[in-house]
DNA sequence: CCACCTTCCGAACGATCGTTAGCCTCCACA
DNA sequence: TGTGGAGGCTAACGATCGTTCGGAAGGTGG
């Protein structure tokens, strides 16, 4: 793919991210690109053939994600892992992740229909984590691990609306203007720390020592 | 208000949250009020006259559940009840909540800026509830409070896009296509069940007992 | 030197957008 | 009985939408 194409996937992730699909036109991207919207067409055949690429991207860089947490070993190192990968992508590439959660469902048809598939299976590995926690007795046995999943993938998929690439600690907000923010920065230890303190809560919980 | 232009807004909640703001046309609306477009400016001045309603409509009801809970008592007791009214509103009023949480930030001008206030307010009682917990030494005294609350609002706000009116039993999932689902139902005894095992999940966590 | 490929321009297309206007009908109420 | 407001109609407006097209500049490789 060549440079000039590429830089345009880049200007409508953000694009996109910042105003949504459809309250983002084709002008829009053109004049982000400092070009006539007509010289668009020179590298792409539709707008929703650039929905399409992102979401798409965002699909291959969480599954990536995923693949770096080992299959074996304690369970709760592996919900760190798992949760550390997560919010590093959502920190790393803020808008291909934003896309990814939120303008997804404006794609139609077929490719509506396979990115759901990849966002569901997404979803079942992350869930799958609770189940073997479960199982292997390293979680609850009565844990009901669809909840815990659910929880934990709540945190994950609303990540979007306050991580930010510089990755401050975060305000309990999750309302933010636009706020167009500097390009997807590096990863920190922040982030990973964040993680860390989520994967902690969800586990250990909040309540007083006194009161267990 | 009259009961037609009632319903306008209803139909105006309904579809945004379907379709998202920028994806719903007063065609669209007059079509599902079975009414020439044009008719429609007998009710409203502009489509961002309902996109605004909506919003507000979302505000009054989140914050009227929060006061539904009680300012004294175990802050544990709070914050199950602050979980269940939320979880109520969105499953009474989904359409009302989807806006509430994603379509907000099309609203322009002042509007926006009033909405984001209130919104930042509502996020500020939720959380002032975990920081009251932990200074009143009911949740652990070394509780990163703001993390917490932090976690505790994902699992409400991403909760939209999973709480269904009749509120089964959730998967873990997340994604789901368009759904045009029913009218907004009752709440249910299954609603506030979740609540409180999202709530248990946050004060005990998952960890096995073995290994606490 | 020529052929080609990439990239962009400028102009235009039909469609759809949100909104306005004038007119009509019907019903509640004085 | 008559008046007025609520609600709807048709038609049209200017703007903007996504997309197409023919042509031209510029560089690259044969």
């Amino acid at each position: 793919m060549s440079s000039r194409r590429n830089e345009l996937t880049r200007t409508a992730a953000r694009l996109f991210a910042e105003k949504g699909y459809h309250g983002t036109s084709i002008g829009d991207l053109a004049a982000a690109m400092g070009v006539q919207k007509g010289s668009l067409y020179a590298h792409i055949e539709s707008k929703a053939d650039l929905l399409w690429e992102v979401a798409r991207e965002g699909s291959t860089a969480f599954h990536a994600a995923l693949d770096t947490v080992p299959e074996e070993g304690p369970v709760v190192e592996r919900i760190r892992a798992a949760l550390r990968a997560h919010l590093r992508v959502v920190a790393e590439q803020l808008d291909v992740a934003t896309v990814f959660v939120r303008e997804w469902r404006y794609l139609e048809g077929e490719r509506r229909d396979e990115f759901v598939a990849e966002r569901r299976r997404y979803e079942e590995r992350f869930r799958a984590l609770f189940r073997e926690g479960r199982e292997l007795g390293e979680l609850r046995t009565d844990l009901d691990d669809a909840t815990a999943a659910l929880l934990a993938l709540s945190a994950a998929n609303w990540a979007y609306t306050w991580l930010r690439p510089g990755s401050r600690p975060p305000k309990a907000g999750a309302s933010r203007p636009g706020a167009g923010g500097l390009a997807d920065g590096a990863s920190s230890p922040e982030t990973d720390d964040l993680a860390d303190r989520f994967t902690a809560l969800l586990l250990d919980g909040m309540r007083g020592y006194a009161s267990r």
